[in-house]
DNA sequence: GTGGTCTAGACCACG
DNA sequence: GTGGTCTAGACCACG
């Protein structure tokens, strides 16, 4: 089974470690339907000379993943993106969820946009992400 | 002019910086009202004692927070909750809350939690802000 | 003899000190002819009241004016715009205005303003700066 | 790759902070050419043994220098010349050049230097620095 | 009393 | 090896 390449574009300079940006990149693909249950990721070496990023580095990636239930690693076979897990409690999804959300607005406030505001934003970038069928739009997902 | 006093709570333990952690607390107080403009913040020496960190430690959150325009500090004063500044661009905020929405919208899927109850959930976080007036309900900030 | 009034503005958070900020509109001041040689400055204690500052701030730019050869004071009298020094030799003189160009050009460099534009600019300054006859345009003053 | 050696001169009796007079000297460099765009700096605890300041004065002046844009930091890897940054409108740039201008005028007021010889002074100071093509001579910089 | 600077020295994450 | 964080403790300028 032949590996997905992957499209991503990290930047050096910035704060988040290229480790980071590396998980929060696939971990977008798989959310938006650019990687799909069961695709086989390059090989830790092909994404580092890909990537151009040291080998521990996308090894790491690669780990936190897993540690995140996104990705199972087989051995000798490859890296894969994973059933989704739902080992998380309704309760405990609503939690982390809201933290995020209580960011957003904590930065809607600074930037003086309204919350109106927001809801229109979100609207917009639901529809973006929709249009894009990816892990969200399995059958089991919705509720 | 008397100092707020504030109850933040650090995690020792936490990879986020310990700096960083006060920036984000007060952030959100000033977001959610907690703080108003023109209140004083407890001086550096104090709210290292409190936090039971070092004034430097203190003092870092306090220049990071100036930096973003949330503080402005007086010299031989104090530090104060600053006016709202606007020195972002109509497009600039819209792309920073877009970014930050698609990262709840990836964690939403990875989840399981679906976007009509991402919407809902933004809801009733939003009547939670709302219900504390903070720098958010200023004039000017309505649309 | 009465004193004239000065409108100064100071901005408390600003990382300039208070007592530096007087300093340098006073300078102004007296540079573009908003004071006259011989002038009569208000008290430390009436600047402090004005300006509403603490009175050893008034005091402190008062004394660095003074080093400055900018005001003198005389007893009893109170603080007067000094006649132009002349304790720079001619050499001297072109080095400090150098030394504040160059920190122009170095500015103008990482702005990607052009050189070009740096001279158009100077000339207009000037022009802004000739319409108000200061301490510059008086006799002797020339070369 | 290997880090330029920088030779900067601190005066420690002077009233500029030490990771000042740093960072000034480091902005000059840039902006003369002593200094292009990728160069590698030397790393924060070199710097410090060879100025003989604290590893934290020497990080101090590096940080200040990456949030004005003349430098970025990439992890592990050391800091790095960066591409011109232009974020500030056409406006603002000239609104601070003509505020350090304006500075220029008033000390040539009171040194009694004409603004005649402020211009020829500037002309000079320009030839010596377009004689060292740094940053301000890349394409798009022209106008 | 207030914040700012600086040092010496430790530990950690990233690559 | 690189920068980032944190501490303890000192000194200084400003007001």
């Amino acid at each position: 089974m032949k590996a997905i390449s992957l499209n991503l574009s990290l930047d050096p300079a910035s704060a988040v470690p290229l480790y980071a940006q590396v998980v929060e990149q696939i971990r977008s693909l798989v959310a938006t339907g650019g990687l799909a249950v069961g695709d086989r990721l390059p090989s830790v070496r092909d994404l580092a000379v890909a990537l151009r990023i040291n080998r521990n580095t996308a090894a790491k990636a690669y780990q936190v993943l897993e540690g995140d239930g996104i990705l199972e690693t087989r051995s000798g076979q490859g890296s894969f993106v994973a059933q989704l897990d739902c080992r998380w409690s309704h309760a405990e999804r609503r939690r982390r969820l809201s933290a995020l959300l209580d960011r957003v607005l904590v930065e809607a406030c600074h930037l003086g946009v309204s919350f109106s505001q927001v809801e229109s934003l979100l609207a917009r970038r639901m529809e973006s992400f929709t249009r894009r069928p990816g892990r969200f739009s399995l059958p089991g997902n919705k509720g």
